[in-house]
DNA sequence: ATGAAAGCGCTAACAA
DNA sequence: TTGTTAGCGCTTTCAT
């Protein structure tokens, strides 16, 4: 069942077919009743490849983030996935996992699709630094709008919405140094873009507040709660009185230790987490995080790329967007 | 830059590029090597649309889920989604939220994608029961092969892959009963297949151990660990010394009401969650849960998948695969 | 091994 | 308002 068929059966021309399909106006509300009849009644679907070759799209948007099952990341793509739908775009979704040559492999991938636009999720792609690794990002946006989420990258078609992270980890630390706590661990699992300017965050909050900056108190683990916890247990020589983490699984990590250590939380240990994630209410004490707000930068995302799609011009090459603390039992200010 | 350029830049037909770029091997390795030069060269890439439209499909299956945030489905998407990378298949992703209405609508929006299979991911779809709220499901099997992940449906062009759920809270149940508990709370957040399934478990080891099956003590609650302990804390009326819950984040709002009545976690309540999810091991004391392998699922539904779409045609319809307890702090057996 | 040409099902410019 | 027709870029059959 295609459009000739259709226009035969409806005693009309495939165009006004098409027409009515496109809900054009130029054609008489009659015939649209009587046309409409038609393809309910055969159970007509239009070709979306062929609508797709004569249109150069398919109404799609890809979305790239290195790896689905976190949940930070799934809880954009699902709102991503659903702003997109009411605007009648599809998603199609690339897991392009953290490595560089992994990432460029999926962009190339995903651009032979014909995408429509290209949203990059998560601050492993791109920082607002100028290197070889992001030149791939820039070969994109040649072909496609690009639209980094918690991301920073200056260049033409791309558009940058991000989280405030230096600052709030700069609130944080300094708020635990003004409740007392001189030796704060920094826990990290990452060399992303925003886990330096969380540590940048960090380290001024030192600073100016004339504390030292001691490279043994930055510490790379990975994100996993037991494996954090055993790494601190093993670490004897470590002195800390507080931890701030860059992502709630690590500062569980902490949490777990503590346990371990019988220590008391917060007063023979603060932690701070990263993401407001279910996590973070779940493990005993409560933990204290630093809320990103995935769900703004997923709308102003959502927003800016709608207005450019249908033409507009004036949007923001650049939107950072701040964090917030969400103090709960692991702190005490 | 389209396939009539590079022919004729290339010196030769379309039909050869065409050939060429298919790997067929009825072309000379001569003429191949040049062609493909030429395509280096140009950064030719062939139009995925009018190559749909020639083949009829664009290597695309459609991922549908109830929500791509929930922790258990996201694993499950990542999951999908690299292994049909693997096999040069392309996903596209709907969300369909939990509501009949809404299912029913996306099945018919990704149905419109000419999509080469479809695979429906949550126990909320289907479970071996037969009412009109499946028949969408069948209607979808006449168009494209439909794969449930932990979903049960006979019917043509339909395979099931699904974890015994029902044995494993009868086992789970049974645990608790002999080691000496005797008002098991059911927790649940669904009326799905699965939910029914797992409460049938419970039911059964009940009866078989000759124990009442009391309707107060199955209880429906939201799934936010806060809103259970709340819930719990001001059901006063509810006696119960146990909790089987059908999702970890009910279990450790259950953890958190014990914390909240300072009771003694396994003596004074034993606790039970499911989905061996990261919420397990990160509340305190960490939580026996209940595996339901959702990665093995996803295996066996994507090699079945692969050795459809490759034409193969011993397909089996249904495979129900085991689940196993994990035992952690939560439980004294 | 290669080429010519007929689709695939739609959109849109142009005519009427 | 409606119809005619020329693409869109590829695959594939049929010649050669």
């Amino acid at each position: 069942m295609n459009i000739y068929d259709i226009a035969k059966i409806a005693g009309v021309s495939i165009a006004t077919v098409s027409r009515v399909v496109n809900d054009s106006p130029r054609v008489s509300e009659k015939t649209k009743h009587r046309v409409r009849a038609v393809m309910e009644e055969y159970h007509y679907t239009p070709n979306v490849f062929a609508r797709g070759l004569g249109l150069n799209s398919m109404q799609t948007i890809g979305i790239i983030c290195p790896d689905v099952a976190d949940s930070y990341m799934a809880s954009a793509v699902a709102f991503l996935e659903r702003r997109l739908r009411e605007y009648g775009y599809d998603c199609i979704l690339y897991a392009s996992s953290y490595k560089q040559k992994k990432k460029e492999q999926a962009i190339e991938l995903i651009l032979k699709k014909r995408i429509d636009a290209l949203v990059m999720v998560g601050s492993i792609y791109a920082g607002g630094e100028e290197d070889a690794s992001v030149q791939y990002i820039r070969k994109a946006a040649e072909k496609v709008p690009v639209f980094l989420i918690n991301g920073q990258l200056k260049g033409e078609n791309i558009y940058s919405v991000y989280s405030e992270d230096c600052q709030a980890t700069f609130a944080a630390a300094s708020q635990l140094i003004e409740a007392g706590r001189k030796k704060i661990l920094f826990l990290t699992d990452s060399h992303s873009y925003s886990a330096k300017r969380k540590m940048e965050g960090y380290e001024t909050a030192l600073r100016s507040h004339g504390l030292p900056v001691r490279g043994e108190l930055k510490l790379y683990v990975q994100n996993q709660i037991h494996y954090v916890r055993d790494i601190l247990l093993s670490r004897r020589d470590l002195e800390f009185d507080s931890v701030l983490a860059t992502d709630d699984g690590l500062a569980v990590g902490a949490v777990k230790y503590a346990h371990a250590k019988k220590m008391k939380m917060p007063e023979e240990l603060s932690v701070i987490g990263y993401n407001n994630s279910e996590l973070s209410v779940c493990c005993e004490p409560e933990l204290t995080t630093i809320d990103n707000t995935g769900e703004r930068l997923c709308n102003i995302t959502i927003d800016n790329m709608m207005r450019l799609l249908c033409g507009q011009e004036d949007i923001p090459a650049e939107v950072p967007v701040a964090c917030h603390l969400v103090k709960r039992c692991t702190t005490d200010f």
